[in-house]
DNA sequence: ATTTGACATTAACGTTACGTAAAAGTATAT
DNA sequence: ATATACTTTTACGTAACGTTAATGTCAAAT
């Protein structure tokens, strides 16, 4: 099926304008250009244009939305899956910003009393993204407490077959990484086969695997003290030497 | 309590920017001065900060907020259940997204098919708004149309035993209204048979059953071509002859 | 007593994601 | 052949702040 500038807007809900905009910063040229210069489009602007506005609903910027459609690596069922957590979050967000507005309305009738800090609770969802934007160094921390919340909930939802992998696969990280730490050499087989095996245990709680997000994982075991003594419960000094193999692995070490 | 703006702005999750911006728009004025010329924000200040953010965060734009909050009509707590009747339907909206989201995710894994049109549901708020203002009539249309959505998200979240107790069920529901159309009587004892089976295979669908809903859906399996195509298969006039039958299962006939 | 650092002020230009208007070409129907 | 319903590019306008600059205030530490 093929389509004029009108009709995609229509079929979309955005104007024209809207879509001319779009062609011009690039982020979604038209299939071809017909004798008469007019904009046609395709299937596959359909499907594009339906992830932009995806991303849009979720308030990311469209020079954002640019970098991440126009990667190369970029997998459309593995987004799909993110607009789908995310989404859910966000409606997370509005029952916390519901309870808000009846707890305000039990109060302006009297009924009950609320703090001030109660009276803006739902609405800060900006203020961890903003974070996330300027205190670089704090955001992979940060990744990694996200993770950890969302890794709780998510065992909590996990078959028994698939626990039992996971609890076989925790033994093995552990054991790799106590041979390889005896070598001394994180960038040795052995370190980085921890670090590998490291990674396959980070895809049971994570639905989308990086290596910035791995990296960042990796600096936060060494820290934060509770997965410091975790990892330096057998010998003092394991948990830095297995950032530095993951930093190695994960090709994020800057010093090397 | 008083408040300074950076201490307020702290408070509410927003910009000391945005707090004098709203000073210089007349929106929200500071309580007093102080000697030193700094922004000073009172009890009465925080309380409309959050009216303004509520407002904010169901789209509506400074200048709309100005005129309401400063009508000397306000009232607070008709506000406030307005606020809650709109993030209601913005949760809504949003599990219209989730259910386009996973229908999209499906499609990409070659499960299912999606119209054009459908991968664009959800996104129209406005425009769904204006329908349903406009034509009344065809609200109960959407009725049903609602109820596919739904349906298709639950099915995706089925267990392997319910799927197949549901597909037994709804082969039962063919099978009754084959024999019932060849009596061509849809108030006899098949057809009412075939309309209950229906309502057992529709429980599956929704959390809560109403004769409204059945009898809307029914109409729409008579409207929607890809509905008609399907009971219609064996023998043209079926699709007509089932509403007619659950019309009447329902006591929703009102020609009867 | 002053210096430092975190706060505050106003003023003014920049930015994003379009809306809107102008001037002009194109397609279709009557 | 003219109306009307599209399309094009160009270009200026707007909302809600972000950002920077230049400057003033205050409490604590030196």
């Amino acid at each position: 099926m093929e389509y004029t500038v009108q009709e995609l807007a229509k079929l979309a809900g955005v104007s024209t304008r809207t879509l001319r905009y779009y062609d011009e910063i690039d982020i979604l040229k038209p299939a071809r250009i017909n004798s008469s210069g007019y904009r046609i489009y395709g299937q596959k602007e359909v499907d594009k244009l339906q992830q932009i506005m995806f991303y849009r609903e979720l308030g990311v910027s469209l020079g954002q939305i640019k970098e991440i459609i126009c990667d190369p690596n970029f997998d459309v069922i593995q987004a799909l899956k993110r607009h789908r957590k995310e989404l859910l979050e966000k409606r997370q967000q509005i029952d916390l910003l519901i309870s808000n507005v009846e707890k305000t309305i039990a109060e302006k009738e009297g009924k009950i009393v609320m703090t001030d800090k109660e009276k803006f609770e739902g609405f800060k969802k900006k203020l961890v993204e903003e974070n996330e934007k300027k205190y670089g160094k704090e955001v992979r921390e940060k990744y990694g407490e996200d993770a950890l919340e969302k890794a709780n909930q998510k065992v909590l939802s996990m078959s028994q077959e698939q626990y039992e992998e996971l609890e076989r696969l925790t033994k093995e990280v552990l054991n790799t990484l106590d041979a390889a730490f005896k070598t001394g050499d994180p960038a040795g087989e052995l370190a980085q086969k921890a670090a590998d095996l490291h990674r396959q245990w980070l895809s049971f709680y994570w639905d989308d695997y990086s290596k910035e997000a791995h990296a960042g994982l990796a600096q936060m075991y060494v820290d934060d003290p509770r997965f410091r003594a975790y990892y330096d419960r057998k010998q003092p000094g394991t948990a830095e030497f297995f950032r530095d193999a993951i930093l190695i692995y994960t090709g994020k070490n800057h010093r090397a």
